[in-house]
DNA sequence: ATAATATTTTAGATTTGTCTAAAATAATAT
DNA sequence: ATATTATTTTAGACAAATCTAAAATATTAT
């Protein structure tokens, strides 16, 4: 079965909200998709009738079996593309997403096929988000916030919480990135802020707000 | 200005029957694109008043300079993702077509620039046909990949179809550059190896592989 | 429990791209 | 030169995806 764009679009919505979160409401998906819930409502209805979605009026919505499987796949097509945009045509990890919102709705599977190939089976993007294999099974590494992470514990940067050029920026400039190895030297209890050390450079300083967005894996 | 799928490729259509014959007319257009002729003449009246095409009722219609400019555009992505496909995910240059037609429309002038230089700026894509530069221009000769040259026709290598050192390096081992003249002596259907003369030397073989990517003009 | 508020859905309109059938124009043949 | 045929365009309809405004339902606050 072939879906469109915008069908694709609303799945792999609900797909995220429902992973982050319990019920998904039609406002949420709405304001993810810079649309209003008028129209995610229309849309319900017919991923209804696709058979990708449980969906009764006014009282809420699931995603169906085939439903989570489109979703998987099309995230494991956007990850997979960020993978190639990175890592082979030297793109910034920042300027990416764009450019595989619009690759990942390309349907061939023999592409995806190749292209997982010739990337050579990665299993995380460069956001450290990790990409579902052609059956939708992905890596489950458990990673903790920055916040959470104890004082002295090596760990390394394994994902972002969100996509933001600012944040990116801010990354950055603070010469962090997936894959960085730090460690918590001091937790401020006055802001929350948080004295971190990567390497044997000299320590620094991260906002609450930072560190709530830096997930790593302890060592 | 951003364009729709459905006007880039009317766009295509267009240019490419400009190319091969004199005027084109509505019904060529919708036998290409698969569609009506009613449904051209829609598309006509729009291209026309976005300022890709000249056109009056009943007198034809041309591509203006903007229609050129954007058909250019979007044959130079067709034809560089094609290269990709075959030169890089091992598909084979008659099953990359179609997705091709899918992925001339991602709308992105940073990827294709270094898409571009990933694929060391080829002229040519896997079907012989010249690749246009970022400012339109390509070249004109009619060139034929050796693979498709006949059986004892003289001809003279114009082009190889990438700059990678490996290839290069294979080319200079065989004695082959540009303005080699040979000829194919044999052709076996078991690898599509190839048997090819070179003045008077002995003849030897190249692999498939190299005869795709060398462009001769038949003498 | 009922009123006030928020959310979701319906109803009806709009845009884009397509279609069919009929009308307008151009090309061809006698 | 005019009738016939072919091509192109117009007119009006339809499906997909969206919107606004109003109605239906659910939630909450007193």
């Amino acid at each position: 079965m072939q879906f469109s764009t915008s069908e694709e679009n609303h799945i792999k919505a609900i797909y995220h909200l429902q992973q982050m979160g319990d019920v998904v409401t039609t406002n949420e998906v709405a304001d993810r998709l810079q649309t209003k819930a008028a129209s995610v409502t229309d849309m319900l209805k017919k991923l209804k009738i696709k058979a990708l979605l449980n969906y009764e009026p006014y009282k809420g919505f699931t995603l169906s079996k085939d439903g989570k499987k489109l979703a998987l796949n099309i995230v494991r097509k956007h990850r997979l593309w960020e993978y190639f945009l990175v890592n082979h045509l030297q793109f910034g990890w920042d300027e990416v997403h764009e450019i595989a919102e619009e690759l990942e709705h390309i349907n061939s599977p023999s592409l995806i096929e190749k292209l997982d190939a010739f990337l050579q089976y990665p299993r995380f993007d460069p956001h450290g988000d990790p990409i579902p294999d052609c059956n939708g099974k992905m890596e489950v590494c458990k990673q903790v916030i920055l916040t959470e992470l104890d004082l002295h514990i090596k760990a390394e940067v394994r994902a972002v919480g969100s996509q933001s050029s600012e944040l990116l920026e801010l990354l950055r400039h603070k010469n962090i990135g997936i894959g960085t190895i730090l460690q918590v030297i001091k937790k401020f209890g006055f802001d929350n802020s948080i004295e971190v050390k990567v390497e044997k450079n000299s320590p620094f300083t991260i906002s609450q707000q930072l560190a709530q967005t830096l997930f790593v894996k302890p060592l």
